[in-house]
DNA sequence: GACGCTCGGCTGGTTACTTCA
DNA sequence: TTTGAAGTAACCAGCCGAGCG
């Protein structure tokens, strides 16, 4: 096979991004939990430099899914479509006394709550600020509560528990939300990047391949005289001659590329 | 062990209300 | 003073896993 042959097998870039996940000893469910949650430094833009259905094909299974044994779905699971119309005629007014306490004034509501245990109409509240305070602690040790972790910090709170069950379901949807625009903003400037490497790789290979002639040259010589770089794969003419400022790849297996860790792809 | 049922907890989506620029 | 956007408490439907008979 001559050099011909691997510039005419269609070396192609690929493009794609990785997401690394950690091994869970927490239980399935808040493993499940923290799957939706993708961190920073779990993500792996790469650029992969091959044979171009190879490289269609490992970019698509690698960042398609799998890492460390773990496979994940970037498209969330299909929404439940809730046509949900909560009507509510429960209406509250709220006014502020001169020490900026909030007093309630609660008027009608004829709504009863699946949790409206003392028979109270149900109250929209805003919470203290000390309440979200202990509120915001606790979620920091632990973003899911069990029974009795709710029980006393609705006893703590002066909630009910199911107020401090909606607090909790609401702040990991919070959560959650701003992660999404982290992450999304994380893909723009990957995608960015990657988009740059790419034009920069597409360059390089034309240059490869306007170097067809030339390389012939290097075929013709002994293979004693060549050298290859073992990172790059690039091969020189072992310091001889004019040929070593002119390297060209060899190599048939897809090169990733990590623009993150690897600024460049060249030596 | 497989099956169906119930229950509790969670998520995604929505509504209604409050706050603030 | 009014208004629109943003924030958030509360709710609903649906899903899932655990426990039980």
């Amino acid at each position: 096979m001559g050099f011909d042959d691997i510039c005419n097998t269609g070396l192609g870039l690929g493009l794609g991004c990785l997401i690394k996940q950690e091994n869970f000893s927490q239980s399935d469910h808040q493993q499940k939990q923290k799957k939706l949650f993708l961190k920073h430094d779990h993500f792996f833009p790469f650029l992969t430099l091959g044979p171009s259905d190879e490289i269609y094909q490992s970019a698509t299974k690698i960042g398609a899914s799998k890492v460390h044994g773990e496979s994940i779905d970037l498209h969330q699971q299909a929404s439940s479509l809730s046509a949900v119309s909560s009507f509510s005629n429960s209406s509250v007014k709220r006014e502020r006394d001169f020490g900026g306490e909030e007093v309630e004034l609660e008027r009608v509501s004829s709504r009863v709550s699946d949790e409206d245990d003392e028979g109270s109409p149900r109250k929209k509240l805003r919470l203290s600020k000390e309440q979200s305070a202990i509120l915001e602690d606790s979620f920091k040790e632990h973003s899911t509560l069990n029974p009795k972790q709710k029980q006393a910090l609705a006893q703590q709170l002066n909630l009910r528990p199911r107020q401090v069950e909606v607090w909790f379901q609401n702040r990991r949807a919070r959560t959650k939300l701003k992660q999404t625009e982290v992450d999304c903003e994380l893909l723009k400037k990957c995608c960015e990047t990657l988009t740059e490497e790419n034009k920069r790789l597409q360059k390089e290979l034309q240059e490869l391949k306007s170097l067809k002639l030339t390389s012939s040259y290097y075929m013709k010589l002994p293979a004693a005289t060549l050298t290859m770089c073992p990172s790059c794969e690039r091969v020189a003419n072992g310091g001889e001659g004019p040929s070593t400022s002119i390297p060209f790849t060899i190599g048939q297996k897809s090169h990733f590329f990590n623009p993150f860790s690897h600024p460049s792809a060249a030596c």
